[in-house]
DNA sequence: CAGGATCCGCAAAGATACTG
DNA sequence: CAGTATCTTTGCGGATCCTG
């Protein structure tokens, strides 16, 4: 005879995701990410004006220590490090797109 | 009262989205109001064990300012205050269910 | 019941300088 | 080029008390 089946949603699936890409530039370097492939540092800093080197570092580490992003490192001078998404990033491409169209229908109903 | 911190991505639609839903809470707020249609102010409270009513309170007047949802007040005492997706805020519902949907493979794939 | 008004704490982001 | 290291600041959210 079987064991109850437990029920196991200690968080709500949205709390998960949402903590995993809720930093505040996360879902934009992931955006780009999907669009351009893989990208260096310095790219993704240009894409940014106004992103500090210290926090593109730290969004950066989180999605890598968090399996959305792939950060290949070439040992070589000068120093190049490239970015794209890892194969669970890429399971949010769905969700990149989707959100980039909301943001076009947004933009295209509100004219500033 | 303050307004959530907004970021720079020059002409990005990415931007535009994230800054509005980007709030701790908002993108489970509006989940669940896409899930239950309507919630009373307290109904929601008892959804986030861990959430203030200041905050509540914050979460659901920026999603108000932005057209997101929808604030009805019932002139009676006790008070009565339902929330509700907008339009707008409907138009989201794909985004949501998909965020539910990673989160839930995420979650089936990466036993904790 | 659905909040408003204050005060507060802390992680997250910014500024700046330095380096392998 | 792609970061560290420090220091400072901010802003998001929390705690608590009060009210129509």
């Amino acid at each position: 005879m079987d064991k109850q089946q437990t029920i196991e949603c200690p968080v709500c699936p949205v709390e998960y995701t949402v903590n995993m890409v809720g930093g505040k530039y996360k879902l934009v370097i992931l955006h780009k990410l999907a669009i351009h492939g893989v990208k260096r540092f310095n790219e993704l800093r240009r894409e940014f004006p106004n992103i500090t080197q210290r926090t593109l570092t730290r969004q950066l580490r989180e999605l890598e220590s968090d399996g959305l992003i792939s950060r290949q490192v070439y040992s070589e001078i000068p120093p190049k490090v490239e970015y794209s998404l890892s194969e669970t990033g890429k399971s949010l491409y769905p969700i990149l797109l989707q959100i980039e169209n909301w943001g076009l229908n947004y933009i295209a109903n509100n004219p500033k």
